[in-house]
RNA sequence: GGCCCAGUAGCUCAGCAUGGUUAGAGCGCGCGCCUGAUAAGCGCGAGGUCAGUGGUUCAAUUCCACUCUGGGCCA
C-alpha cells in the first residue's frame, strides 16, 4: 500500500491523535528546531499565563495565533525558539489559597504562618497545569514546555532583583507616601493597570450635606446665622476624616435662600441642585473671597494634639461644575487630589479607616464597621442632627479589586515607586516603532495610556511574590538594592544554602550591616507587583545577566513578535516596554498582535454567571483541534471580537476539511491502483487544465506569502479555502476525473497524477502553519513512498516559493471566462429542461469584441456542457442586441455635472448604433447639442439576448444553445443514461471501481434497445464490462430495474 | 463624560483606504439538476431603506458631522 484512503470510521479526531502521538514519539518539534539551528533567529516571547485557572476558548485563539506565526516563520527560513513560561506569583494565587484555607484577611494569613502559606501558594500554582499541558499539546501548539521559565524560580527572581537594582542605581526608585488605590481586603495597593481591570458600574449614595459657617461672609463682620456650605459626596464614610472644604477661586458662588435656610453653592449648579426658581439669590462671591473661612465640622474626631489648622475653606483648581455643588470636601488620606491639597495647605492627615478597611476605634460611634457599611449609619446620624440636605443614589463606574471584588478605596499609604514618568517620552518614541495589529491600538489605546503615564507603584504588602530586594538601615535610613544572591551573601556575611529560597519568610532572615553607620539593615517587607515579573521575562527567562552571555542575549532580544489578549495593553504590553526601555533603550517587542475577546454566538461576553462559557476540550473532542483553529482564523481577524458558534465549526469541518479529505481520497484511490510514484510535474504541461491549476496554485502562493508576512492570516486562510473547494476540488478534480479512470497508465495520466500530487503537497505545506496536525497527516500520506528523501514531517519543509514563470494570468482570465460560459450553459439547459446527459449539437458563444476564447479551452466547455460543437456567432446580432452603460468613473471626470445627460445619451444608443461603433471603437453621443466622441473605455457595451434565442447572458458574454435533438443525439443521450444506471448498479452491488463485469440489458423499448446496441462498445468501456448481452444471464448475482424516461430497463450484472 | 471597534440578506462574513449609479459569497429556505472522489456540487428563485439623520458631490454602502444599537478601553 502506497496511498491509503481514509475510511469513514477514521475521523478528524482519530487523525489528529495519530499525528500527535507521532510527534511525541519521534520528537518532531525538537527535531524541527535541531534542523533550523543555524538559521537566523525569529524571536518569540510567550506571555506567561497563570496556571491556577482552567484554559478557556479565548486561550485557544491566542495560542493558535502564536503557533501560526511561529510555524510560518519556521517554515520560511528562521529558527524560532518557543520557550513556555508560567506566571506564578501574585494576588490571584494568594486569593485562591486564602479561599481554600478559609482565611479572610491578611491578619489571618499572618496567624496561619507565612512559611506554610507560601508553600501552599507555590503548590497551588500548578493545580491546572495538566489542563494547560493537555490543551497546548492537543491544539498542536508547539511550545517548549520542558524549558519553561517559572517566575518563582530562584534564577528568575535573581534577574528581577538585578533589574530592580538597576532602577535603584539610576535613582528611579523612591518610597513615597501617596494616596493610591487600595484593596483593604487584600491589604495592598494596586497599580494603575490592576485598577483598570476592575471598573464596574455600581450604585453609591449621592449625598448633599451642610456645614455651618463660622466666619463672617466677605465684607461683613458678623458671623451669619443659619448659613451653610452645601457639599456633595458619594463616599459618606470619608466625611469622618474631613479637614477642609475646597472652592474654585475663579468660580462664582451664590448665597441663596432656600426653604428658610441660607446656602453657599456654585452658580452653575444651583438650578440643578435646588431646582430652577426654587431659591432666592442674596449675594454672589468669587471663590477666592471664600478662602480661609471657617466652618463647623460634621464630626470632630480629629485628635486634639494636631498642630495643623483644619476646617476652613481652601482654593483648588481641579474643581469642576459638572456635578456636585462646586464645594468639595477634602479628606487628604482618601483622595489623590485631597492629598495634594493637604500638602499645599498644610492640612492634617486624618485616616480614620485602618488598613483592613475598618473604622478606627477612636470613632466610638462607628468603630469597627467596614468602611462601606459606615455610609448608612453616618447618613442617619447626620439626618438626625439636621445636617443632611438630601440623599439619593447614583450609578457610576467605580473600581473594584480585580481579584477579590471588594470596592477599592483611595488610601494614603507608603509604597515603592518607579519613576516611569522620567522616561515617558522615550517610551512614546519607541512605541512609534512597534508594529501593532490592529494599528489603532498603538497610536490609540496604548499611546494614550503612555501619554497619561504615572509613576509605577511596584510594591505590594503581601506574601507570595518576588521579595523587593531593598534593605533599609534601621538607624540612618540608608537603602541598598541587593543585585544578586552572591552580593547578598557577601553583604550579609552569611553563606546562602545551595537550595536558597529567595521568598518570604526565608529572605527576611538576612540582615546587612550599614556601610555608613554600622547599623542593622533589614529588608523592606513588601513583595513586588507580579506584573514586574512578567514585564521582566525577556531578561529573567534567560537568567540575564548571570546565566547568559551578552552576545547570546543580544541574539534573543528583542522579540520579533508577541501576541496576547487586548486586555494586556495596560498589563504585559506596558510592563514589557517600561522595563526594557529603561534597561536597553528599546522596546522588547517589534510586532504585537492584540487579540480581541471571544464572545458567545449572540455577541455577549462569556462569563460563568451567564452560563455561556464554552469548554474548548468538548469542542475539540467533537470536531477536532484543527477545525477549531481554522474556524477561528477564517471567521474574522484575531483583532476583531469573535462570535463563537459551534455550528460554524461544524460547517468548517464539513466544507473545508471534508473537501480536503475527499480530494486526497480521490487521489489515493486511483494512485494506489496505478502505483503512482511521486515526481515533480513535467517542465512543459500540455493540458490546459494542468497549466491553469498550477498557475492558480502559484498565484495562491504569492498572495499567501504576502498576507502571511503582514500577519493577515485570515485573508491567507480564506484564499486557501476557496482554492481548495472551488478550484481544486470542484473544478480541476471534477473536470479531470476521466483522465484517472482510464485503465493502464500513459503520459497524460502520469501528468495528471503529478499535477494533483504536487498541488496537494503544496497545499499541505501552505496550511501547515494554520492546521499543523491535519496538514502533516496528509503530507505524510502523500510522501510515504519517498520518506527518506523528503523527511518525516511537513514541518521540516519550507513554504513553497512562488514560481512566477508558471503564472499565466491570461489563462486564469480565460478559465474564469470559461467557467462563466459553462454557468450560462447550465442555466440555459435548465430553462430548456434538457438535462446534462442529453448531448446537444451546438453552442454559440457571443463575446464582446475585445474578448477572445482560446481554442484549447473549447473542449472544456464542450465536455462540461455535453455539446458537440462550439461556435462564435458570426453575426452576433442574430442572437443578441447591444445595450450600453456609461463608465461613470472615467466619464465623470470628463463631463462632471453634465453626467445625467451623458448617461441618458449613452443609454439611448440603439443596438445598431452600438454595433456600428464596434469596429472603429468610436461612438457618438450628443450632449447639450454638442457631439462628443466616446472611446472604448468610456462606456460598457453589454449584450442582451434577443428573441427567439433567449438563452443566457451576463454583461459581456451570452450563449445560445441549439436545442434541436436529432435521433442520433437522442440515442447517444439514452446510452449515457444507461451508463449512469449501470454505474449506480455497480455501486449498489458493492463492486470495486476496478472490477470487471458481465452485463445484460432487458427492455421492451425498441428505441432504447437500438441505442444500446449502437453504443455497446462505448457502454462497455465506460462501465468496465467485458461482455454485454441482450438476453438474461444465467445466475445473475445482481439485477435491478430502472426507469429511463417512460421506459423500463432491467440491468443484470455479474462480476467477471 | 472621553476614546476605539463593529453595525451590509434570517445567520456568518466580503466590499469601503483610491466615491461611479445594478452591493456579493457561504449557511439556511423553495424548485429543479448532477454524481463511480464528495455528509459534496450545479442552476434558478425568495430574501437588503448597506443602523438612522443631515452634509459634501454630477454621483455616497464608501468621505464628513451628529444620533442610535452592540462590544471594548479609559475617567
Amino acid at each position: 500500500m502506497i496511498y491509503r484512503k481514509l475510511e469513514k470510521d477514521f475521523g478528524q479526531t482519530q487523525l489528529e491523535e495519530k499525528i500527535l502521538d507521532f510527534w511525541d514519539s519521534e520528537n518532531i518539534f525538537a527535531k524541527s528546531l535541531e534542523i533550523a539551528k543555524a538559521l537566523p533567529r525569529f524571536n518569540f516571547y510567550e506571555g506567561p499565563p497563570t496556571a491556577n485557572g482552567k484554559p478557556g476558548v479565548h486561550h485557544v485563539i491566542s495560542r493558535t495565533v502564536k503557533d501560526i506565526v511561529c510555524r510560518y516563520k519556521a517554515m520560511t527560513g528562521y529558527y524560532v525558539e518557543r520557550k513556555a513560561g508560567w506566571d506564578t506569583h501574585g494576588l490571584p494565587v494568594e486569593i485562591g489559597v486564602e479561599k481554600q484555607l478559609g482565611l479572610k484577611s491578611k491578619r489571618d494569613v499572618l496567624k496561619y504562618g507565612i512559611e506554610e502559606f507560601n508553600k501552599k501558594c507555590r503548590n497551588s500554582v500548578f493545580t491546572y497545569l495538566k489542563d494547560w499541558e493537555w490543551i497546548t499539546r492537543r491544539i498542536g501548539f508547539w511550545l517548549d514546555l520542558k524549558n519553561a521559565y517559572i517566575t518563582y524560580n530562584p534564577e528568575y527572581v535573581e534577574t528581577i532583583w538585578w533589574i530592580i537594582a538597576q532602577f535603584f542605581k539610576k535613582g528611579l526608585i523612591y518610597k513615597g507616601y501617596k494616596v493610591l488605590p487600595y484593596c483593604a481586603r487584600c491589604g495592598t495597593g494596586l497599580s494603575d493597570h490592576e485598577v483598570a481591570l476592575g471598573y464596574r458600574d455600581t450604585e453609591d449614595p449621592s449625598v448633599y450635606v451642610t456645614m455651618k459657617l463660622l466666619s463672617p461672609l466677605p465684607n461683613e463682620s458678623e458671623i451669619p446665622d443659619n448659613t451653610y456650605f452645601l457639599v456633595w459626596t458619594t463616599t459618606p464614610w470619608t466625611l469622618l476624616s474631613n479637614v477642609a472644604l475646597a472652592v474654585h477661586s475663579e468660580y462664582t458662588y451664590l448665597l441663596v435662600e432656600y426653604e428658610g435656610k441660607k446656602y453657599l453653592i456654585v452658580k452653575e449648579r444651583a438650578d440643578a441642585v435646588l431646582g430652577e426658581d426654587n431659591y432666592n439669590v442674596i449675594k454672589s462671591y468669587k471663590g477666592i473671597q471664600l478662602q480661609g473661612m471657617n466652618y463647623e465640622p460634621l464630626f470632630k474626631f480629629v485628635p486634639s494634639e494636631h498642630d495643623e489648622k483644619c476646617w476652613f475653606v481652601i482654593n483648588a483648581e481641579y474643581i469642576t461644575t459638572e456635578d456636585g455643588t462646586g464645594i468639595v470636601h477634602i479628606a487628604p488620606a482618601f483622595g489623590k487630589e485631597d492629598f495634594d491639597e493637604g500638602r499645599r495647605w498644610n492640612l492634617p492627615l486624618i485616616q480614620l479607616v485602618d488598613d483592613e478597611g475598618h473604622i478606627k476605634p477612636e470613632v466610638e460611634q462607628f468603630a469597627g464597621l467596614w468602611f462601606k457599611d459606615a455610609d448608612k449609619p453616618i447618613m442617619k446620624d447626620l439626618k438626625e442632627r439636621g445636617l443632611l440636605f438630601r440623599r439619593g443614589s447614583v450609578v457610576h463606574s467605580y473600581p473594584f479589586c480585580w481579584r477579590c471584588d471588594s470596592p477599592l478605596l483611595q488610601y494614603a499609604r507608603s509604597s515603592w515607586y518607579i519613576r516611569t514618568t522620567e522616561y515617558k517620552d522615550k517610551m512614546l518614541e519607541q512605541n512609534a516603532n512597534i508594529k501593532w495589529y490592529p494599528s489603532q491600538i498603538g497610536a490609540g489605546r496604548f499611546g494614550e495610556w503612555l501619554r497619561n503615564n504615572v509613576d509605577w507603584a511596584i510594591s505590594r504588602e503581601r506574601f507570595w511574590g518576588t521579595p523587593l530586594n531593598i534593605w533599609v538601615c534601621e538607624k540612618c535610613g540608608k537603602q541598598i538594592a541587593v543585585e544578586s544572591f552572591a552580593q547578598l551573601e557577601k553583604l550579609s556575611g552569611e553563606p546562602l544554602p545551595k537550595d536558597f529560597n529567595p521568598h518570604k519568610p526565608y529572605v527576611d532572615e538576612y540582615e546587612l550591616k550599614c556601610p555608613d553607620c554600622g547599623g542593622v539593615m533589614r529588608r523592606t517587607p513588601e513583595v513586588l507587583d507580579c506584573w514586574f515579573d512578567s514585564g521582566g521575562m525577556p531578561f529573567a527567562q534567560y537568567h540575564y545577566p548571570f546565566g547568559i552571555s551578552e552576545d547570546e542575549f543580544a541574539k534573543k532580544f528583542p522579540a520579533d513578535f508577541i501576541a496576547e489578549g487586548v486586555d494586556q495593553t495596560r498589563g504585559w504590553f506596558y510592563t514589557l516596554l517600561a522595563m526594557s526601555n529603561f534597561l536597553t533603550g528599546k522596546s522588547s517587542y517589534k510586532t504585537c498582535v492584540s487579540i480581541e475577546l471571544v464572545l458567545d454566538k449572540n455577541g455577549r461576553k462569556m462569563s460563568k454567571s451567564k452560563g455561556n462559557v464554552v469548554d474548548p476540550g468538548e469542542v475539540i473532542k467533537k470536531y477536532g483541534a484543527d477545525p477549531l483553529r481554522w474556524y477561528f482564523i477564517t471567521t474574522s481577524p484575531p483583532w476583531l471580537p469573535t462570535k463563537f458558534d459551534t455550528d460554524g465549526i461544524a460547517e468548517t469541518s464539513r466544507k473545508f476539511f471534508d473537501t480536503l479529505r475527499n480530494t486526497y481520497n480521490f487521489f489515493a484511490l486511483y494512485a494506489e491502483i496505478d502505483g503512482y510514484k511521486p515526481q515533480p510535474f513535467p517542465e512543459k504541461l500540455d493540458n490546459i487544465m494542468d497549466r491553469w491549476l498550477i498557475s492558480r496554485l502559484q498565484s495562491l502562493i504569492s498572495q499567501y506569502r504576502e498576507w502571511m508576512e503582514d500577519y493577515q492570516m485570515t485573508r491567507a486562510a480564506r484564499a486557501i479555502q476557496s482554492f481548495v473547494i472551488d478550484e481544486l476540488s470542484n473544478w480541476y478534480v471534477r473536470r479531470n476525473r476521466r483522465r484517472f479512470w482510464t485503465s493502464g497508465i500513459d503520459t497524460d495520466k502520469e501528468t495528471a497524477y503529478s499535477v494533483l500530487w504536487n498541488t496537494l503537497v503544496k497545499i499541505c505545506e501552505l496550511t501547515a502553519p494554520l492546521i499543523p496536525i491535519t496538514s502533516d497527516y496528509f503530507w505524510r500520506e502523500l510522501t510515504e513512498s519517498i520518506r527518506e528523501k523528503v523527511g518525516d514531517s511537513v514541518h521540516f519543509q519550507q513554504i513553497p516559493e512562488k514560481k512566477t514563470d508558471l503564472i499565466d494570468s491570461k489563462l486564469e482570465e480565460q478559465m474564469s471566462l470559461t467557467i462563466k460560459i459553462v454557468e450560462l450553459g447550465r442555466s440555459a439547459r435548465n430553462s430548456a429542461r434538457i438535462n446534462i446527459r442529453q448531448p446537444l449539437s451546438e453552442i454559440f458563444v457571443i463575446l464582446d469584441t475585445e474578448t477572445e476564447l482560446i481554442p484549447e479551452i473549447y473542449d472544456v466547455v464542450l465536455e462540461e456542457l455535453n455539446v458537440k460543437d462550439l461556435r462564435f456567432a458570426s453575426d452576433a446580432q442574430d442572437f443578441v442586441k447591444y445595450g450600453a452603460k456609461a463608465n461613470f468613473k472615467i466619464l465623470g471626470k470628463r463631463f462632471g455635472s453634465r453626467m445625467p445627460q451623458v448617461k441618458a445619451s449613452i443609454e439611448a444608443l440603439s443596438s445598431d448604433d452600438l454595433s456600428a461603433g464596434m469596429a472603429p471603437k468610436r461612438w457618438h453621443i450628443v450632449v447639450d447639442g454638442n457631439e462628443h466622441i466616446l472611446t472604448e473605455d468610456e462606456l460598457f457595451v453589454e449584450i442582451e439576448p434577443k428573441e427567439p434565442y433567449i438563452v443566457s447572458a451576463d454583461k459581456n458574454i451570452a450563449i445560445a444553445l441549439d436545442t434541436t435533438i436529432t435521433p442520433e443525439l437522442r440515442a447517444e443521450g439514452l446510452a449515457r443514461e444507461v451508463v449512469n444506471r449501470v454505474q449506480n448498479t455497480r455501486k449498489e452491488a458493492g463492486l470495486d471501481v476496478t472490477d470487471r463485469i458481465e452485463l445484460s440489458f432487458i427492455t421492451d423499448d425498441s428505441e432504447l434497445l437500438d441505442a444500446l446496441k449502437n453504443y455497446k462498445e462505448n457502454i462497455a468501456q465506460e462501465t468496465l464490462a467485458k461482455v454485454i448481452n441482450f438476453e438474461p444471464i444465467e445466475n445473475a448475482k445482481f439485477s435491478k430495474t430502472w426507469k429511463i424516461g417512460d421506459s423500463e430497463l432491467t440491468i443484470l450484472l455479474n462480476k467477471k
